[in-house]
DNA sequence: CCTCGTTATGTACGCTCGTACACATGGGAT
DNA sequence: ATCCCATGTGTACGAGCGTACATAACGAGG
């Protein structure tokens, strides 16, 4: 009844879309579960967004944007002087010891991507996105390389109930650098005793 | 009717299980699906497995053999005096490379551990299956970090339609090494002109 | 041969889903 | 002030789902 005339409608859907994703994963998201997390009626929802795609774009799209802004938080990743595998290291130790709802919901609807062509290009983007950050500090097959861990480490970490383990991301990280930049290295020569399996 | 007294049944619904994830997706799962698939009647798939997470195990316990046979393979994963990076990349390329169907099946149950906790342990399994087998070859840390990367180039080839770099590979996984095993090294210290993004 | 428990089968219930569609409403253009 | 259409609302339909359960067939052990 009252709500008419709400110009932020869309938004707020949304919102809602990532709310329920995070709590009930995205077999749990649909026009119903949205429009009752948003408290809006369901025609609303079929209204805004007429397919469920459209609507998971939309979410994932803004999704992206979490690890964007903790990376945006940490200026030292675009200073050439910082040491690059451990400002990356403790970033994500950030971004996985937070809230892991966000990274869950920001990998789960990344990962959605496999079987869903419509995600596919977004989930590009964000590959892409921090792919190019990555490359002001580098190269571009360094800054994919960099990407290609990051993901790895994080499934690892998600899929496994391992927890996080800063130093060996560090330490991993250092060693996808081309050679030539040893940095001010403490010397990556030998292991540290980390944390290993 | 006919099928009375089918000893091979439940192994059968496994099959028919992958072969509906492989097609349809993992949302694409049903007792129903399954049971079209095998050519059985319903009730049979809830006999044998009471619950779909019964035959999600199941089924991602087999397909994770996949790509074990690929690695069994290649014995010169195995041996010392080879070049494990090259070699990994070729196991790579050819597992990537071949029916995309079986990798991304096995990645889509694998990344179902996201949320299903009874996945978990599995995906733990295969993760740490590939570890030891690296680890024979190197050390702890680096088994991990390999298996880290390769799961993140997979992801970067199944989630963004960019086609497998062998080359690219080869050269990543070569830098993850610990350093005082140079290698044959034909010099990691340059790029290669390799396919950036 | 007969009994009995494991295995197999068919059907039904209650639920959620995507989608369609008819109707209400209110703000901006005229 | 009026009209019109983008926006908002409620309800219904058909389909697929997990699950439960009563019943049938079979093979092993008596």
């Amino acid at each position: 009844m009252a709500r008419r005339h709400d110009p932020e409608r869309r938004q707020r859907l949304i919102d809602a879309a990532i709310r329920v994703v995070g709590q009930k994963g995205i077999e749990g998201l649909s026009h119903r579960t949205v429009a009752a997390e948003a408290d809006v009626p369901l025609g609303s929802t079929t209204y805004h967004f007429a397919t469920l795609d459209d609507l998971m774009v939309a979410a994932l799209r803004q999704a992206n944007e979490g690890f964007a802004k903790v990376v945006a938080a940490h200026p030292a990743l675009s200073d050439p002087e910082a040491d690059l595998p451990a400002e990356l290291a403790r970033v994500l130790g950030e971004w996985l010891g937070g809230d892991r709802t966000g990274v869950e919901l920001e990998y789960e609807l990344y990962l959605a991507a496999l079987r869903r062509p419509a995600l596919r290009p977004v989930a590009a983007e964000w590959a892409e996105g921090v792919g190019v950050l990555l490359a002001a500090r580098t190269d571009p097959v360094t800054a994919r390389a960099l990407v290609a861990v990051i993901d790895g480490i994080c499934l690892q970490v998600l899929l496994t109930d391992t927890p996080y383990d800063e130093e060996y991301a560090r330490e991993v990280l250092t060693r996808l650098l081309p050679v030539p930049g040893t940095r001010d290295a403490s010397g990556p020569g030998s292991l540290p005793p980390a944390t290993a399996g």
